[in-house]
RNA sequence: CGGGGCGUAGCGCAGACAGGUCAGCGCGCCUGCUUCGGGAGCAGGAGGUCCCCGGUUCAAAUCCGGGCGCCCCGACCA
């Protein structure tokens, strides 16, 4: 490609729209264009790293089995009624009507769809195991869309989704994903951390993450430095630090306006680890209260897990049920509601906490001589330092961007839709599915954010949109010239040039070459005179000054071993 | 959905909380000359419904009301 004719619209002040490096650097070399919040258009050499990767991702599907569909974007509304998600999904779910008044959606993820093909289709033990897959488009109408492309309402997924008769075929399915997945990761020089994760919304049992450290990422990640366990802090367990005390008798005190644990520490002169958090939530309309240290978070989606979905209480709800308004309410004497105590609990002496009376707390409490524990759980949020709970190391926690998710979903989709199969004695069971996605813009957004410096981009060689950026320092130059037009043409048998022909000074064209992030720079200028050209690697400035007839060696010497860093 | 910020030329911004002499600056774009290995210099030039609608006023980018859009923090989120 001449520079000249691309459309290649590169931007020298940085948009004021963009916050993150990724977002900033695709906005500024010309790769996208906001079309509306969380809306993107792709211009070309932002959709020529798309299709690689995409590529990348087609050809390590393929390698497991699986096969390629294209489902539609607008559904049925009948369809996500019978798996109960086009409630579940709520406003997160675009819907719309047609002439007719008939509702439908814009679909945020396939499952029902595939799952509804499975039960048309798949009638025997036989025509299983299955690895269907789509690269496409779905709709999420997102609360708040933010960090460029890595949080948008539309964006492209490649989602598959398996079938297999029973539970051990699920896991092999599952096995041949988190394997095409760590190939794909790598091959698109992607460092990712596997995580144990949090199945939300889409059900199932295992469900693991592929997560990109990064700060741009909306993610937090537990990870032990010492044993390797890795967890989302959505699901993370630790081990707390301890925090001591000694046993006592309780005791009612005068705490006038202290509601939150910061009032309450300072007040009573005590930290927040010897404080109480004592919380109620509302699990439809029975309520719980939720017990956790001081210093620590209640975890909602940990909660989840326990209660089923919830809401925090309102506050006249919580003064009806504790007889306290928020901020002095406790467990001490509270009959006809269940109390769940985080495992921080457990064992703890001189706590406090709201004695159910306003301007007054609790101290001295122990759980079980004091007041009534139901159940004790883990619903705290592990905090940076705590103890591996595997190893007891100290736990580190990340931001990072969660490229990847795999599901062992089970039988809730093909119950729902009846998919199921009749196995050797004629006996129908439910077809066991599986669900995987990976998001491309994550891919392509993580890539920048984990390869850039202060110039721009450093694409990995495997999903660059050129791989050889040939730049002639004076296009007006005839003898430049025809060098440069001979190296294009050679080089462009069997690879992505960009020749940059535009009549710029040299540092336009260098800044733009730095901007665009191209693995490989021929530099034609000075040299040329003794014959020599430079041939200058991106990701580390190292050049070499060989002779122009040497030159087409040297880049595929260079890019061979580019290529080796992501094979 | 709560909180905050913003909307003036293609991009980045000033002007507004003192209404008029306020349609501005830098970059980019066009023409010419010079320059030519890290976002050139000089000269000339084009380009704007000041987000939209309404109101106040002799007069509105500026004040008031309503709306739309974008960004950030939080809530939310496979």
């Amino acid at each position: 490609m001449r520079f000249s004719r691309a459309f290649i619209p590169t931007l020298r002040e940085e948009p004021s729209e963009a916050e993150v490096t990724s977002h900033k650097l695709m906005l500024r070399s010309g790769m996208i264009r906001l079309h509306a919040s969380g809306v993107y258009s792709y211009l070309p050499l932002g959709w020529r790293v798309m299709r690689k990767v995409e590529g990348i991702i087609r050809e390590e599907m393929e390698r497991i089995g699986a096969q390629e569909f294209l489902l539609p974007s607008l559904s049925r509304r009948d369809l996500w009624e019978r798996t109960g998600r086009w409630e579940e999904y709520g406003e997160n779910m675009f819907r719309l009507k047609d002439r007719r008044g008939a509702d439908l959606a814009l679909a945020p993820t396939h499952e029902e769809v595939f799952a509804e093909i499975a039960s048309h289709e798949i009638r025997s033990y036989r025509d299983l195991p299955q690895i269907w897959y789509q690269i496409g488009t779905k709709f999420r109408d997102e609360a708040r869309p933010r960090s460029g492309v890595l949080r948008g309402r539309q964006f492209i997924m490649k989602d598959s989704y398996s079938f297999d008769t029973d539970e051990e075929g699920l896991k092999r399915s599952y096995e041949l994903h988190r394997e095409a997945y760590l190939k794909i990761f790598k091959r698109c020089g992607l460092d990712v951390v596997t995580v144990k994760a949090h199945s939300g919304i889409m059900g199932g049992s295992e469900s693991e993450e592929f997560m990109v450290p990064s700060p741009a990422g909306e993610d937090k990640l537990v990870l032990c430095g010492s044993c390797g366990y890795a967890a989302n802090v959505e699901v993370a367990a630790s081990v707390p630090a301890p925090s001591g005390g000694t046993s006592r008798p309780r005791e009612k005190v005068h705490t006038p306006g202290m509601r939150t644990i910061e009032e309450v520490s300072g007040f009573l002169g005590r930290p927040p680890s010897k404080l109480m958090k004592s919380l109620i939530f509302m699990a439809g309309e029975r309520p719980v209260m939720v017990l956790v240290r001081g210093d620590y978070e209640v975890n909602e989606a940990k909660l989840e897990g326990e209660i089923g979905p919830f809401r925090p209480a309102e506050p006249e709800e919580i003064e009806r049920i504790t007889g306290a308004p928020v901020g002095f309410v406790g467990p001490v004497g509270l009959e006809g509601v269940e109390i769940l105590a985080d495992e921080t609990i457990r064992g703890q002496v001189d706590l406090a906490t709201g004695a159910n009376l306003e301007d007054y707390h609790w101290v001295g409490l122990e759980p079980e001589r004091d007041f009534r524990v139901d159940r004790y759980v883990d619903v705290r949020t592990v905090r940076e330092g705590d103890g591996c709970p595997k190893c007891g190391a100290g736990l580190r926690v990340l931001s990072a961007i969660e490229v990847g998710h795999i599901f062992q979903l089970g039988t809730k989709y093909s119950e729902a839709l009846g998919a199921t199969y009749l196995d050797e004695k004629g006996r129908a069971h439910p077809i066991v599915m599986g669900s995987y996605g990976i998001g491309l813009e994550r891919i392509v957004a993580s890539v920048i954010e984990q390869h850039a410096d202060e110039s721009g981009i450093v694409w990995p060689i495997s999903i660059a949109p050129y791989e050889i950026y040939i730049l002639p320092v004076n296009w007006s130059d005839p003898k430049t010239r025809d060098a440069a037009e001979e190296l294009y043409g050679k080089l462009s048998d069997g690879h992505e040039v960009l020749l940059d022909d535009r009549d710029e000074r040299a540092g336009v064209k260098f800044k733009d070459a730095d901007l665009l992030g191209i693995p490989v720079r021929l530099t034609l200028g000075r040299g040329l005179k003794d014959g020599k050209v430079e041939v200058r690697r991106r990701k580390d400035g190292r050049t070499w000054e060989v002779p122009l007839e040497d030159a087409a060696g040297k880049v595929e010497e260079v890019l061979e071993e580019l290529w080796n860093e992501v094979r």
